[in-house]
DNA sequence: ATCAATTTTCTTGACGTCGAGATATGTGGG
DNA sequence: CCCACATATCTCGACGTCAAGAAAATTGAT
């Protein structure tokens, strides 16, 4: 089956047959893949009343175990947002009862942001909601082939994710 | 070489043994992936003065083929962006003189958005800078992975891109 | 011809993010 | 002690996007 990709590379060989653009191939349909996902996951999560930047934030506090909570240092670096966006999340979370603002006890600049009984709950909810929807999108793929993609990926995001970048 | 999602999965692991996230392994790092890249094509395109987003208009014209010009409908379809947006963006490149607004000879409400010489050249210049980038990100993999992966991703994307979405 | 439905583009207001800077607290060398 | 520097969080203004709808032109059925 042709995708959206193949026809753009098709064009690019076309318009351009002096450049090499088997790098298109891999990374254009991650990007894509990426976008088709973000809408396909703010669909799950409309069903649960979130969106997905609150996903994001309830779900780093409900891994983090009980008692669930962490400093926006620790979200920030787990969301890959900036601290202006980070206070204005937890501003909002905190206005619907999802998460509250407790001080630091042990350093008086800092906050810990700890999630509500009803943030958990929500949370759970929309993972199991958005891990429905992921294994639909990923029954094109046998298990070995997922396994296998996995691996791949993993190759690839390693580096970032290892080296401070 | 383990990575951000192997920890991600971990973490779910211990606190939902009850839940099957494999499907994480594969989406999620589609997804961190993509972030990684957007970082990484923003610094790639600043070297020639262009934001994404100009990037990708000025090369969706530059892939039309001479004379290098489309409507805004044809060009939101490729950019999977909304009309609001893809005026805005006109606009602004038409400020720049990358691009110039003609009206469409066959039908008056339309328009033709047109690459000059300068937004062809640009579009060129940055195509090439980002291959390269893209040629080492993938370094990690041999030619047969890339290939590889690139199947395995095509068989995602594929009915995202068929099925009207 | 006429009129309703469709298509194409632009306008507008609300929203979320970013980046720079402000404030407050903590830390370590002299 | 004191001061410079580092760290943690928040404030604020600018910016880009989206969604809904307005304006203008085209199409097709009657």
């Amino acid at each position: 089956m042709e995708d959206e990709v193949d026809r753009l590379v098709a064009a690019w060989r076309r318009e351009r047959p002096d450049l090499d653009v088997e790098p298109l191939e891999v990374l254009s349909r991650v990007s894509r893949l990426a976008r088709h996902l973000d809408r396909a996951r703010r669909l799950a999560f409309a069903e649960h009343n979130l969106e997905p930047w609150e996903f994001d934030v309830l779900t780093a506090l409900r891994r983090a175990g009980t008692p669930y909570q962490l400093s926006p240092g620790q979200l920030l670096t787990q969301t890959l947002v900036t601290s202006g966006t980070m206070t204005n999340r937890i501003d909002r979370l905190a206005k619907k009862g999802l998460v509250e603002r407790l001080p630091d006890p042990s350093d008086r600049r800092g906050v810990l942001v700890r999630l509500t009984d009803e943030g958990r709950d929500r949370a759970d909810q929309a993972l199991a909601g958005l891990l429905d929807q992921e294994r639909a999108i990923l029954a094109e793929l046998s298990r070995a082939q997922r396994g296998e993609l996995a691996g791949l990926l993993r190759q690839l995001t390693a580096p970032f994710d290892n080296i401070p970048g």
